[in-house]
DNA sequence: CGGACACTTGAATAGGGTCAAATTCTGTGG
DNA sequence: CCACAGAATTTGACCCTATTCAAGTGTCCG
C-alpha cells in the first residue's frame, strides 16, 4: 500500500477557468499534464498573460489567502493541489517544489527580456520556437539536433498570443504573415503552422547571435 | 551555543558584481540587506533589468550549474549564500525559501504587465512608487495611510531605470519632466524627487481604478 | 577650472497601435 | 452536401507613442 497522496489530483478540460484573480485560495498547484495559462487583467481590461505553464511547472502562488492572477486552461490536463499548510508541513514536499520553481523563475526571466526588449518580430519567432520539442523552453538546446522542418500546433488564438508577447492581434497576424511570404513558415491552418528551418527562425528570436550548423 | 550557520555571509560595496551571466554556480543567494539588482543581456547589448531584489529576496536561480543572468548591488548590503547540496539536505531552509518565493514570484507577475501592458508613463509612476516606504511592492496596501508627500531617493541612473523598465533613457527623462511641469514631482536633484501627492501618483501606475481618500 | 559623464531637450523617424473592411474559418441547420 | 451566420483572422490606411539621432545643460571630481 502506498501512502496517502499528499495532494488532491484535480482534472480539467480545455478551456476552462481554473480560478480568478481575487479567488480565496488555500493551495498551490502543480501541473501534471496539460498546458495551463495564467494572467492578469488591468482595471481598463488590458490583459497580460504572465506564464504559460508546462508539466511541472507550478502555480497558485500568493502571499495572501487570494489568488493574485486568474489561470485558465488551454487544452485538458491534470494538477495537484498541495494545501499551503500541508506545504508547511512536508519538507519531502517542499524540496520537490524548491527543485522546480528554479526552472520557471529562468522561464520568467526570459519572458522579462522578451517584454522589455524584442521586436515584434523576435517575440513572434520565440513564440513559434517554444512549441518546437526540445526548443524554446529555458535552456532550450539550442546544439541538439532538431529537424529542419517542424510542424507545430498553436493551442492559442490569436488574441492569447497576443496578449502573452505585450502586441496586439494585428501585430501578430502582420508577422506571422511576412514569415509566411519570406517563406520561413507555412500557415496550414489558422493553429497549424510548419516552420520550414528551424535553425534560421532560431536566429530570428534574438537570442541566438549565430546559427550552429 | 546557537547551530552553524547553513549559509555563508557575503558583504558587497554599492555598484559591484556579484556575479554575471554564465559564471560557474553551485549556490543560492538571499539578500539580508541592500538592494541588488538581476540583468541579462542579448547578443546586439540590450539589457533588460528583471528583477530589482528587496531584504528576503532569494537570487542565484538556476535549473544548471551556471547563472543565467547577472547579478549587481546598487547599494553596499548583504546576502547569504547557500550550497545547492545543502538546500537539498535542509528542510528548514528549503522551508524558508519556499516561504518567500511566492512574494517574489508575484512582484515577476506584476512586473510582466508592466513590460507587458503599461505606457510609459505609467511605468515610470510604478517605478516611482516602488520607492514609497510600504507602497508600490507586491501587494502594495494601497489602503494604508500614507504622507501626501514623499521624498525618494532613486538609487538608479536614467539607463538603469530605463532598462528595468523595457524603455530609453530619453523616454524616462521626458516622463519624468513631463511629470515635473504637471507638478506631481519636484526634482531636487537627478536622483532626489519628492512626489508631491503620493495617492495621485498611484493612479498614474495604471494599477489602481479609483483613489481611496 | 576643466573634462568626463549623466541627464535633459528637441526634431525627425519608425514600429507598432487603432480603426475599418475584407477574408477565412467554424458550426449549424436545411 | 450546401448555405448561411457569427466569429476569428488577415489586410489596409492612418496615426501616435516611443525611439533615434543630435545638441545642449548640469553635475561630479580631480
Amino acid at each position: 500500500m502506498t501512502r496517502p497522496s499528499p495532494g488532491r489530483e484535480i482534472h480539467f478540460a480545455g478551456r476552462v477557468i481554473i480560478f480568478l484573480e481575487g479567488d480565496e485560495s488555500d493551495s498551490i498547484y502543480q501541473l501534471v499534464d496539460g498546458i495551463v495559462m495564467l494572467y492578469k487583467l488591468m482595471p481598463d481590461g488590458r490583459r497580460q498573460i504572465i506564464e504559460l505553464l508546462r508539466t511541472g511547472d507550478l502555480f497558485g502562488f500568493s502571499p495572501a489567502a487570494i489568488h493574485e492572477c486568474s489561470a485558465e486552461s488551454l487544452v485538458a490536463g491534470t494538477c495537484i493541489a498541495f494545501k499551503r499548510s500541508d506545504l508547511a508541513r512536508s519538507p519531502a514536499l517542499a524540496q520537490r517544489l524548491n527543485e522546480h520553481i528554479q526552472t520557471q523563475m529562468c522561464a520568467m526571466h526570459d519572458h522579462a527580456i522578451l517584454l522589455g526588449r524584442k521586436t515584434a518580430m523576435e517575440r513572434v519567432a520565440t513564440f513559434l520556437m517554444r512549441w518546437v520539442p526540445g526548443r524554446g523552453g529555458y535552456q532550450c538546446l539550442a546544439h541538439a539536433p532538431s529537424p529542419e522542418c517542424a510542424e507545430i500546433r498553436l493551442k492559442m488564438t490569436r488574441h492569447e498570443i497576443a496578449d502573452y508577447l505585450g502586441l496586439t492581434i494585428e501585430t501578430v497576424s502582420r508577422c506571422l504573415s511576412k514569415l509566411k511570404r519570406r517563406g520561413a513558415i507555412a500557415i496550414d491552418h489558422p493553429d497549424e503552422i510548419t516552420i520550414k528551418d528551424v535553425c534560421r527562425m532560431c536566429l530570428l528570436t534574438g537570442t541566438e547571435a549565430t546559427c550552429e550548423r
